[in-house]
DNA sequence: GCGACAG
DNA sequence: ATCTTGTCGC
């Protein structure tokens, strides 16, 4: 089941409609971590071939793209599509640990596009919630929530398909524009929609009405929150993908940090990730 | 046309 | 994402 970009971006419209945008999780306590690693196994030989025959060693890392760059070269390269290695665990609040933890394994059925990460790694992480034999109250992924184009990031895609509330905690911005939180642990910056002035016209020839003055200043939407989970550290990109809010979104994650920048459940399953990795070879 | 661009 | 050890700084 191949599914082309446009489909893809298609969907993220209509599924951006199907989003609840409230739900209170301050009683939550079962709260999953969800993560993927992935892997290029023939890489190395597809590496070799293209700089055996071309001058060029820039190739883009990941099987898939590789075989499209190769391709662009005139090379003859069967795609090798990549190994997405999914982790999923159960942190409870109350306890402070991991309660449960399962993991799937799946090859890549697309590649990695910014904006279109969930249909790359959607697939293995269903899998494994699928193999997990605690249900989660929430679940917090590596990703963007609605702090998306289309608002509809990997932890709505998640949200959606599980029924369940999601929180997206990204490690860097994918869109939108910010104020650089202050330096301490908890500071925290609205991350806003980018409204630029061609955006703004463009939206106002769509609607078929001249643009107005008053697009010099645009309306921003706010889109998510970034957020020092610790000091001194890099900031978190915070957005709800499904059933709650941004203020409940940002709550859940600054609760489950402990004395890192990532999450513990967020942690815990990047771990595992690179754990089932590791074995896969 | 150019730059940006989760993992 | 991934290739990778030590090292500079709070």
């Amino acid at each position: 089941m191949v599914i082309d970009v446009e489909s893809a971006i298609r969907l993220q419209r209509e599924l951006q409609n199907k989003i609840i945008h409230t739900g209170d999780l301050s009683s939550a306590d079962l709260i999953a971590g969800a993560d993927t690693s992935s892997d290029s196994p023939f890489l190395p030989r597809l590496r070799r071939e293209a700089v055996n025959r071309c001058q060029s060693s820039a190739v883009d890392s990941g099987s898939f793209n590789s075989s499209i760059s190769l391709a662009h070269r005139g090379l003859t390269a069967v795609r090798m599509p990549d190994l997405i290695h999914a982790a999923v665990v159960v942190w409870s609040r109350s306890q402070q640990k991991v309660i449960a933890q399962a993991s799937a394994s799946f090859p890549a059925a697309f590649p990695y596009i910014p904006g279109l990460l969930a249909f790359r790694e959607l697939p293995a992480l269903l899998e494994a919630f699928a193999n997990l034999t605690v249900k989660p109250e929430a679940v917090i992924v590596d990703g963007q929530g609605i702090a998306h184009p289309r608002r509809c990031g990997i932890a709505c895609h998640l949200g959606l398909e599980l029924s369940l509330p999601a929180v997206g905690c990204a490690k860097s911005r994918l869109c939108g524009y910010y104020e650089e939180p202050a330096n301490q642990k908890g500071a925290q910056s609205l991350l806003m929609q980018s409204a630029d002035c061609r955006m703004q016209n463009a939206e106002c020839r769509m609607q078929n009405e001249k643009p107005k003055a008053q697009s010099l200043k645009p309306k921003a939407e706010e889109i998510g929150c970034v957020v020092r989970t610790r000091s001194g550290v890099k900031p978190v990109f915070i957005s709800p993908g499904h059933l709650c809010d941004a203020e409940n979104a940002v709550k859940l994650v600054l609760a489950c940090c402990t004395k890192y920048r990532l999450p513990e459940p967020v942690r815990a399953a990047h771990k595992l990730a690179g754990e089932v990795m590791r074995q896969s070879k």
